[in-house]
DNA sequence: TCCTTTTTGTAGTGATTGATACATAAATAT
DNA sequence: ATATTTATGTATCAATCACTACAAAAAGGA
């Protein structure tokens, strides 16, 4: 039990959430640790006892963010009943997440750190293996659909697992953009119309 | 005629295309004033004195970008003989830009500057109008389509517009996470496809 | 009651940020 | 030739960056 020495005097879990807050607006270079000590209501000798460093706070916010904000969209990918609905339902949700006013709009996991300097360290690296952990999730749903009848054998797995992720990351910027909800599901549509072709149906 | 005082030692519009190339790849807050001097090969009074302020020399780049780079994607998009091939091209022609490995990846009107501090000034600003732009040069093309009978008087402009054009904002995302040339042109295929569904196409 | 352990707030660290003062250099105008 | 105008290189500016040294405070263990 590491209950010695004076106790914390702040919520780590609150201060994380308000931490990755900042992150989801600002980017990980845009930042500051002005910004997040004085989101998160603590001295910085507070938060790098707490956290080690900008970017190991950097981390353990994008996986506060991956539970937290992406978990409902991606439980209903792979609950949904049939591919078609699974699909539907993770762009739909998609976005009704993004456009929600009480929160940053678009997805820190996308958004977060995209640029050269910020790629070269852990920061990007660990972005661009949760996306290409959601790739690989979209890709699993489609080949279980496969699998299991759903889909013909030649359905094209890889180009519509790409092509789905490619429309969800559009969505974050067109989310920055200040699109609104219905906006978004414009989008939703016209990839549900390219589903329409993929998979063979007649709507 | 302006041909008092000593005379430029550099080339203008060199040096800017060179600060455009950081611009690219570090985006708006990443490019440090010594990253775009270093660039240059120029000393920070000459980029003042030349370009008046870092945040006017974006201004300059995006629009040098508009032109040399952008140039050839928008063209196809309205000389194309029908909306189809419009689209098509459109696409084609952005998932061979960004997969160049001469030259940063993705768009810099896309991925220059999303987050809120750089949201707030004129850079933001420039960036969102650039893009909203070229969401009108879409829907343009899709209403002369109409106009000319190409499609259908009920046809879905403004969903389709959002559509491919959110589209092509996340192959600026896919292709700065290293996608290749055919990884895009998957995202590709499946943007016509939804195509296919929209215009009443068999194929 | 001490001693140890950990957190807290204050006040800084050196490095880098975007942007300039200033003297010198190099051109035209008179 | 002298004056005027503009550009250049050196050497900064104050502000902010991520990060920490340090001593006081607050807990448990002896």
């Amino acid at each position: 039990m590491p209950e010695r020495g004076r106790p914390r005097s702040f919520d780590r879990t609150a201060a994380l959430r308000r931490a990755m807050e900042v992150f989801w607006a600002k980017g990980y270079e845009g930042a500051s640790l002005s910004d997040l000590t004085t989101a998160m209501g603590i001295n910085s000798p507070s938060l790098y006892a707490a956290f080690s460093s900008k970017e190991a706070l950097f981390l353990e916010a994008t996986d506060l963010y991956t539970r937290v904000e992406g978990a409902d969209i991606w439980t209903t990918l792979e609950q949904a009943p049939t591919a078609r609905l699974a699909i539907e339902g993770f762009l739909t949700r998609t976005a009704k997440a993004y456009s929600q006013t009480d929160r940053p709009q678009g997805c820190l996991i996308a958004l977060g750190a995209l640029h050269q300097d910020s790629s070269q360290g852990p920061i990007c690296h660990d972005l661009r293996r949760r996306r290409a952990e959601n790739h690989m999730a979209l890709k699993r749903r489609l080949e279980r659909a496969v699998a299991e009848g759903e889909l013909p054998a030649d359905f094209d797995i890889q180009t519509a697992a790409t092509f789905f992720s490619t429309v969800q990351h559009g969505m974050s910027i067109q989310a920055r953009d200040g699109a609104t909800h219905a906006a978004l599901m414009a989008t939703v549509a016209g990839a549900m119309a390219a589903w329409a072709t993929m998979a063979g149906d007649p709507a």
